[in-house]
Formats: structure tokens, sequence, C-alpha cells
DNA sequence: GCCGTTTTGTTCAACTTTCAAGGAGAGTTC
DNA sequence: GAACTCTCCTTGAAAGTTGAACAAAACGGC
């Protein structure tokens, strides 16, 4: 039985959690389950849907022409294309969005936020603006919401599948 | 067509979000889905099991026994019973938890940790603390992570089943 | 043009989560 | 101790997600 750390390749000494770390970690994740849970349901009983498809709902929203390439949305909400193509079905079903060809591309589909999708997000927006609200900057002061920012923006950085190339050793 | 604000009792005008907070909430839903599907990932891959089963035989590690009542290890999770329930019947089906009758409570269900649970515990729990070490902590500073820690206490206890008397009316 | 590669979006099967319903024991009241 | 109510946990079906496999179109030499 050989003592680490600091002879041979084997394994590395694993460094662990401080205290600090540790209570930050289980905060985020408590924190994370409870509002992203609170939202599920707050959208299904007020909107009929989970949290994620309202997000697409808002992304085509804002979009020109309220219509953007399955890709494109996937990648705005982080999800793979996979689950988009599920999401878009149950939507299509739902009347909220329509697909349409690309005219550019042949392969590709662009999905469309129809006018009864447009009411639905006109009519759930202000309740889910005030669940927002009421589970997080109404609990924030100023200093936290922006220091909130500038983590969450860290950490979105670091995980987006093309931007990191920090310690990625084969990118340059 | 009356125009708000303030004139009857009526729909109250909205709060919207403003344009710091709207991004703060865009960083934050980017972070936090990339967050948890890269440990989702990172655990699927290295140790069979999403991240929140994980988080289930962790805290039964760390519980006196290694073992915990099945409604003591949902709320610790921040879960409900019935997923719990469906997540311990697919763990004790991988031999990493087996289920115990309460002595006290006939009712009651205990949940403990195998040795193969504990195992593979040991195996995976270096990886795991590196993703998170890597997606997270080595990116912040020490203040950050201080921040952090206390911004995500605060929501977990605004959105906590018991504790969230703050500014609901109906109690007390 | 032709061939190999890449991108796009869908589909299937396996798995996970949710919600409503329910059985069984504990607690409470009279 | 009977009748109510509440808590503990499970179940089954429906909804959502994942990962691998796939067809079709685009791209990139050569």
């Amino acid at each position: 039985m050989t003592t680490y750390p600091g002879d041979r390749p084997g394994p590395p000494e694993p460094r662990w959690l401080s205290d600090d770390e540790q209570r930050t970690w289980q905060a985020y994740l408590h924190a994370t389950t409870l509002l992203e849970d609170h939202l599920d349901r707050q959208l299904q009983r007020d909107a009929g849907m989970p949290h994620v498809y309202y997000g697409l709902l808002v992304q085509l929203s804002e979009a020109p022409e309220k219509r953007l390439r399955m890709t494109e949305l996937a990648e705005g909400a982080k999800i793979t294309r996979s689950r988009l193509s599920h999401a878009v079905a149950r939507l299509e079903k739902n009347g909220w969005v329509r697909r349409e060809e690309c005219p550019s591309d042949k392969r590709g589909q662009l999905a469309v936020l129809t006018e009864e999708g447009e009411a639905m997000l006109t009519r759930s927006a202000p309740g889910h603006v005030a669940a927002v609200r009421q589970a997080l900057f109404d609990r924030l002061t100023p200093e936290q919401t922006e220091s909130l920012g500038a983590i969450m923006a860290i950490v979105a950085e670091g995980l987006q599948p093309s931007g990191s190339g920090a310690d990625l050793p084969w990118r340059r």
C-alpha cells in the first residue's frame, strides 16, 4: 500500500471540496431543483406545459419573423435536437407552433410561433414573470442580482459546447 | 378601455424584469441547464446513473448507519416521494441500495446503502468532484463562491415547502 | 461530376418523471 | 374501540428525455 500524493503517474489525489464549497454546492443543488420544480408546476398549471417548452415559445416570439431553424432553437435553449423534435411535435399538437420547410436548405425545418401560441404567451407571461420575481429577484439585493448574473455567465461560458477551449488540450 | 395602473381591483399591472434582471435570468437558465446536463452525462458515463440518483447514494453514505427513512431522503434531495420510490427501486435493482422495514413505524421503509453502493461511490466520487470543480469552483473567485452560496441559500429558503412563511398571508 | 464526410432533423426503445389513486398503519376524538 | 383523519409509501399510466441509429441533403475536394 503506497501513499499518495506524489510518486509515479498513478491516479491523482482528488482535490475535495472545502467546507465552504460543499455548503455552496449543497445550496446550489437545493435552490436549482426547487426553483425548476416550482416553475414547472406553475407553468404546467397556468399554461399547460413544462418550463422548457415555455422557453421555446418565448425564444420564437423574440425571433425575427417569429421563426427559427430547429438547430438554432435547440442551441438557444441549450437542449438536444432530439429533445427539441419531441417538444415541437407536442407544441404543434397544441397549435402553438407550426413547422415550415426551410427555403434555403431542404434538410431544414423552421419552427414558427402561431397566433394561438402568441396569445397563450401574452396570457401567461405576467403570471410567470411574477413567479420568477417572487422566487428570485424579490429576495435579492441589486448587488446580488448583479453578482449572480456574472457568476452564471462564467459557468455557462465554460460549459458551452463550442466556447470551452480554455482547458481542452486538443483545441489550439 | 381603461388604463392601468391604479383603479379598481382588476388584473394588476405585471412588473416586468429589468434589462439587468433579464440578462441574469437568461444566464441563470443557461448555466443551470448546461451544468445539470453536463453532470448527468458525466455520471451516466462513469457511474451508470443520473445525477439525482447519485445524490441519493451520497446522502445515504453520510447518514448514521447509512440508512434513512424514505421521506427524509426525499426531503433531503428535494424530490417527491413518488419519484424517490421509483429511484430506489432502480437503485435496488442495481444492488446499490436495499430496503428495510422501519422498526418503529410499520408504514415506514428504510433505504440502506449496500456495500456495493458504497464501493461504487468510492470509485466514482473523485471523477465527480473533479467535474464539479472544473465546471464551477475552478472558475470562481472565493468571493464569488461565497456570494453564490449566500444567494442560493436565500432562494432555497424561500421555496422550502415548510419554511416559506415570509409572504404567505395564511401563515400566522 | 463523383465520392466521402458533415450537417440536419427525426425516430425508436429504454429510461425517468409526474400525477392521481390507493392500501395500510398511526393518531385523534368521542 | 369505532370512526375519522392524516401520514407513509407504492403503483400504473401518461408525459417527457436520452442516446443511438438513420435518411436526406449539403459540402468539399479532386
